[in-house]
DNA sequence: TAGTGGTCTAGACCACTTC
DNA sequence: AAGTGGTCTAGACCACTAA
């Protein structure tokens, strides 16, 4: 037998996904259940936070409870990385990746600070550098809209990046074309790239700052990006609200019996 | 002013990851922290609650609430595909990816049952199908140990696959060399393969057979693969606990200017 | 000011484990 | 039987929003 909290979350979820309730609809509130029975004022709000958990509903006080519009995913794909988009033309990657998806840009999407600092532990370790090293750190907030949808942070060597635009510190992207752009004519051409991700609890600052849903998680992004010859010339972490994005690769089925493959 | 309760959790919290509360142990009882005037019971109870999602403790009814052990993330590569593998040698390749990280295989570390079933909408879509076409659904359920890991259903083709080994609802791996080598045998060279990653809230019977925490995510896994001549022979969907693993991909930045590339 | 969700208490009782 | 966490109640009070 589940506890009252959960049966009575069960069936307005139900609810919910059946349409009954639609996205943006208030639930009864609280103290209407109470009086209908449905159990103390504790139990109910019990349910409710659980749907909120589960990330069907969102509570505020004084307004109430309403069913919350599933945005659908945003799928990332390496194409977000090519070169014709920042090279030849003048997007930046991640407004081309918007403009593909219908989705517009204002000016004030993205705000960033640079700063040197002293490398973390997996910044040095990408970069191949003696813990404590100093390396610039160029830290964007990436909103669509009002909604804040993840946050960026580059880091480069200084000997990469000192007198380029990635070092002046204006809002907004890195100039024409943004970072690879600035890499490219100061004669570092990407080349490939590696991408880590794994999910996790956000901190509490991270749940304010991207606005997540309570419980909800993180996805943590790890991309470390080459040169051909090997050089890592940007290690950028990225912090993505788990419920607003899938990643998408292909590949080759690597043999290890061949001569290379990649 | 924060409430009681996250005061509480948050103070919990850092003696946690101080190590004053290690790994394993035991966290005062909540009824010791109602007497020293922490709160109510239901108050105490709220910040345990809290902890609980949050992946630091566990509870559990007549023993108590213990700190739990943080398992090392499994990072998964495209190494784990590896042709030598599983065409050469007589591993599988999951158990070649068990070798590398330094953790055993033990019989009964993974279950599967076979059946043919209507193809769900994702799975015609990936295989090219009309709605509701038959597939054969391998559907296992791999632990270390104890410890579930994580599903991994795959969806064949009923003409790639009839009989073949993958069709025999033996439990444990495909026989030797697992599906990918009865594909091979078959026929069907893989080439290559995409991988879509997202992140989702799980549903209640997912819970209980990964054995997820309260409040822990799970990564969902659709992983087309295709040989040479791009025919799909293999779409197969994975459910992972979210706080147990980690994925790496390497690509080529893409150049939709030049011939070709990947 | 009225109405919303959120917090907190004191205590009863339940479910499960260990002895 | 004793001790653990989990549920539930009734009610007081707080924090925030809107009119």
């Amino acid at each position: 037998m589940a506890p009252k909290w959960r049966e009575l979350a069960d069936t307005l979820a139900a609810r919910i996904r059946s349409g009954e309730y639609a996205p943006g609809q208030q639930l009864p509130h609280i103290r209407e259940l109470v009086e209908a029975g449905e159990g103390s004022k504790s139990t109910v709000h019990a349910a409710y936070k659980a749907l909120e958990a589960e990330g069907l509903v969102a509570s505020s006080r004084g307004h109430g409870t309403v069913v919350r519009q599933q945005t659908p995913l945003k799928r990332l794909g390496v194409a977000r990385y090519d070169k014709a988009k920042w090279r030849d033309g003048d997007q930046v990657a991640f407004i081309a990746d918007r403009v593909a998806t219908g989705r517009a840009y204002r000016r004030g999407d993205q705000t960033q600070t640079v700063s040197l600092v002293e490398a973390p532990p997996a910044v040095a370790e990408a970069h191949g550098l003696p813990a404590g090293a100093d390396v610039y750190a160029r830290a964007r907030l990436v909103k669509e809209g009002d909604q804040p949808t993840h946050t960026l942070t580059s880091y480069y060597r200084p000997e990469h990046v000192e007198g380029t635009r990635i070092v002046d510190p204006t809002p907004g992207p890195a100039g024409r074309g943004g970072g690879f752009r600035v890499l490219y004519d100061a004669g570092y051409e990407i080349d490939h790239m590696k991408e880590q991700l794994f999910a996790r609890v956000p901190t509490s600052d991270e749940a304010k700052l991207l606005q997540l849903a309570a419980g909800e998680w993180v996805v943590e992004l790890h991309r470390t990006t080459f040169t051909a010859d090997d050089t890592v010339v940007e290690f950028a972490v990225g912090v993505h609200a788990a419920s607003r994005f899938a990643w998408e690769y292909d590949f080759k089925v690597p043999d290890s019996a061949e001569g290379s493959a990649q």
